[in-house]
DNA sequence: CTGAAAGCGCTTACAG
DNA sequence: CTGAAAGCGCTTACAG
């Protein structure tokens, strides 16, 4: 590998110390005009780039932030992303962007092998693993800030950008009961996953309300796997008493929930009504359009990355913790809407 | 933000030199085993983490690899990019993952950022934008190692892991020929986008092997929008003499293609079938699903990151460019297969 | 306006 | 088996 040009390459070229070719390449003002010219020339010239390594270390700041993420490959933190790149780019800050594969031990890991001096903070959505919180109790303990998104551990006191998934699935219900669904199943994700938890809650809370009954037989774990949404809709379907509504944790498992209602060939949303959570791509595409809660991706990202900065550049340390909880928009589609 | 711990710290904890500590986290077979055993005890107990800005300055070694992709959203790169880490995991190698949203500007400065000693090498698909290629020749020039996938830059002597674009449309072109299609359009990338000129080649090759015209009128370019795919696909269904067969390059513009189809009522695949390339998720849920010609995602990924370290570490310097082109899996499904 | 020196957190010949 | 010293590529008081 070649070797990169140094700021003592362009010191010995120059006649002048490291610490004047320091200065001009960082435009200080104490350096004559001449001189700055010079180094800026020569710089240029040889095509120079400052080692951020090096300067990273003089300066004990590296300006980057870790994310962590399950799966690049899911659209909801691929969009997200989006929204954390664009706030750190606006406030000088590069990214490091890892996923877990919703692996624990990966998560564990990525968290280590960034906090080797790499990032200033993390950002950080679970993997559907995990469990033990340790890997982020010694972050906190080292004081390198952490904001959770999406999939959050209640336990640890950090900042956190949600939404409102009780509301967002209060919403989602009640407008299955408004296009007259007596019998409203829940698809859930596994027990363990709070957003699923909480949507289960909303769920819950809008039958109350509506005087319908919370039917255990109509609630369903399953993990994020379109067989096994396939499966869990086949066995709602083999109900004595089947449902004639369906809630979807997410768009990926109400497209199972889907393809198997049409194999047995129900009238979607006549005979089953669906909706599902994330309003991602899939759902303006599928046959029929699916009903579904759109999360506001952008500001998640952006939200959380300012948080995290505020709390890194927090020289005062006053910065307390917040949450923030955003609201959904339920984006009503085909599959739900009945033609009175 | 709280102080890190350092070897330092751990040297005047235990009356020893940095040397030493360094020597015994490193289990270098020199020191004296109860020394050993003291440090990492207490490096274990103060959850010491060596500074990796430090080691990879004294080494001059990052054993990082810079990956440049258009966006993380599309599910080819996100899938690619599983295959790199799946390789550079396993070949000791960490990833930095950025995207160039398309722009150019994006991907310069992502490739300069990189290269401040960050990386030691660069596996890069190219922006749409990307013409000028000043900031990779830099690289050359440097010594750092580049490996293309996907969407390259001819004029540049560098390690490409391609598929066979050319042999995949040839593929998908007789498919639609086999399938009775007499009159079969082309729905083009943006001209300047290389993937887009090689199926369009193998198109042309395919229609002249069977005895069909190359016609101009068929073969239309839109940017990669849905709603440019939609524009194009009306105004072909306008044409006086309409086509019965659409090969589209991406799945993406294939949805939009279909929508149009469906606006107008017209049968798929037995008016117009229709094939297109990449095989994402999206082709087994959309109705009808979609003829799609899949690419070795884990294995492009792989074959990149293997050739890239492969030259990274090619200390003889003997090591050259190689050019790989993988095979392409034409998947049928219902938008083009008729039934005789 | 410029330079010598110390230092960021490590590693590694060299000496003992 | 261990330590002192030099060095990776920078920045920054301090002195002049």
């Amino acid at each position: 590998m070649a070797h990169q040009v140094t700021i003592k390459d362009l010191a010995r070229h120059l006649n002048v110390s490291v610490a004047t070719i320091s200065r001009a390449l960082r435009d200080m003002p104490e350096i004559k005009p001449e001189t700055r010219q010079a180094v800026l020339q020569l710089a240029k010239e040889w095509d120079y780039q400052p080692n951020i390594l090096a300067t990273s270390l003089v300066k004990s700041r590296t300006k980057t932030i870790g994310v962590i993420v399950p799966d690049l490959a899911y659209h909801f933190f691929a969009s997200v992303i989006k929204g954390i790149e664009a706030e750190a780019i606006a406030r000088g800050y590069s990214l490091l962007l890892t996923q877990t594969s919703e692996l624990y031990e990966r998560e564990l890991i990525n968290v280590q092998n960034l906090s080797r001096g790499q990032v200033e903070g993390f950002i950080i959505s679970l993997s559907q693993e995990t469990v033990d919180l340790d890997h982020l109790k010694r972050l906190q303990r080292k004081g390198i800030p952490l904001v959770f998104f999406d999939r959050d551990a209640q336990e640890l006191d950090v900042s956190k950008v949600m939404v409102d998934n009780v509301g967002a699935a209060y919403e989602a219900t009640k407008h299955l009961i408004d296009n007259g669904c007596k019998r409203i199943a829940f698809l859930a994700g596994p027990q363990s996953v709070t957003v699923s938890n909480q949507r289960l809650e909303g769920y819950g809370n809008a039958l109350k309300d509506h005087g319908m009954l919370v039917e255990d037989e109509l609630i369903l774990h399953g993990e994020y796997a379109l067989s096994k949404a396939v499966a869990i809709t086949h066995h709602l379907l083999n109900l004595e008493n089947r449902p004639d509504g369906l809630i979807v944790v997410s768009d990926r498992l109400a497209v199972g929930a889907i393809s198997a209602l049409k194999a047995r060939n129900i009238k979607i949303p006549d005979e089953v009504a669906v909706v599902s959570f994330n309003d991602e791509p899939i759902c303006t595409v599928i046959t029929p359009t699916l009903s579904s809660v759109a999360q506001p991706t952008l500001d998640i990202g952006r939200n959380a990355t300012s948080l995290l900065i505020d709390e890194i550049e927090d020289a005062a340390g006053t910065f307390k913790p917040e949450i923030q909880i955003l609201k959904t928009q339920l984006i009503v589609r085909e599959s739900s809407q009945r033609l009175k």
